[in-house]
DNA sequence: ATTTGTTTTAACCGATCGGTTAATATTGCG
DNA sequence: CGCAATATTAACCGATCGGTTAAAACAAAT
């Protein structure tokens, strides 16, 4: 048996055009028609799936935020070393928005837009989020790592990982980059990324 | 004479509505008639300013970038040292940041939606820039820092500018967050990032 | 084959929105 | 004043968009 091509359903191939719409177009500015264009379907078989359009974008957007969040708070499950937890959740949050470009910024927008509705996301990882602030607080009375505020050193690493892709429009044109090259960049910055921040923290 | 209350004209009113709206909801879903609204006068009065919604859009976008990119370049100008440089580009950033905190978000979601047309303003900064690849360059050869691509260290610093306006719906929820906080998070990181920028990259 | 429930479609509907028009108010000026 | 240019408004228009309807195609069961 090779790989099943394992035809998509109609709901599935909706969800996988709606994302692609709404990530490109935002919410306010995705169009049901250009939904059903790209699932190739009828616009009314699309509400026959999700009634309306706030429904079929809660229906994309918590899927894509869940994995998002999962993926990186899960990354530090079992880490008890901090720098060794900072590459992995630096490696996650990378991995993850290689697959997924766009989700950075329209994760941001839905947070501007609808701030309450990410609540149950992100208290998803709170106990990820406890765990890592053990491990700072670990590593400092070891000695070592500077004394940092841990929130504002979470601040500073999901920077790091998420604004490439957020301002990636202006990457490209600043230096003339190609697809292939971003790759590249954000491939290189799996291990540079953790260095970077690692020396400035290390005691 | 105390400081004239001037009273703005109708056309400053428009444009200062129109990027309050804009900010909020982005072009597609920014209303004309809301902006009419927001600036007391009526729709078709917004239209005899600014021919159509592109054109608003265009005016105060054009506007605000501008701005923005300006005041951050010119931070650099006639700085002659690394270090010092990145303290004032940092600061110009974050000042410029405060005083709009929802134009961090509103540019990357244009520079997205039409990568064309931030050429100009990001070209305009070409002269600040090239000045601050010598100063990285000069630098790295006096030993003063270690090897690390430019361009590189530069996503770097707007990262750790930008992002925490764009997380900020984020950071609100995570760590309860008012307003009030935010701008002492965002004094405190004028110091902190530069600090924090400058160990990881000291030789 | 008839029935029954599900999937899909074409055609339509009402609301909204960007934009226009034509008329009215306001201002500046000879 | 009288008159012309500018500023402002209410009412309207056509297009678009989200959503509905009613009927057709399809599938499964009896």
């Amino acid at each position: 048996m090779s790989t099943a091509p394992k035809e998509p359903g109609t709901e599935e191939r909706i969800l996988v055009a709606a994302r692609r719409v709404f990530t490109r177009k935002g919410m306010a500015g995705a169009r049901m028609q250009e939904v059903a264009d790209e699932a190739g379907i009828n616009k009314a078989l699309l509400h026959y799936y999700f009634r309306d359009k706030q429904r079929l974008f809660e229906g994309v957007f918590k899927h894509s935020a869940e994995r998002q969040f999962t993926c990186i708070w899960d990354s530090l499950k079992g880490r008890e070393d901090l720098f060794e937890a900072i590459h992995a959740f630096v490696g996650a949050y990378l991995d993850r928005m290689i697959e997924d470009p766009a989700l950075p910024l329209f994760i941001a927008n839905e947070m501007a837009r609808d701030p309450e509705g990410l609540a149950e996301f992100i208290d998803r990882g709170k106990e990820s989020r406890a765990h890592y602030l053990r491990l700072v607080e670990l590593a400092h009375e070891r000695g070592d790592i500077i004394d940092i505020d841990p929130r504002e050193l979470l601040v500073n690493i999901m920077a790091l990982c998420a604004h490439p892709f957020i301002a990636r429009p202006m990457l490209a044109h600043i230096h003339g980059i190609t697809d292939e090259a971003f790759r590249r960049m954000i491939a290189k910055r799996k291990r540079s990324v953790p260095e970077f921040i690692i020396r400035s923290i290390r005691a």
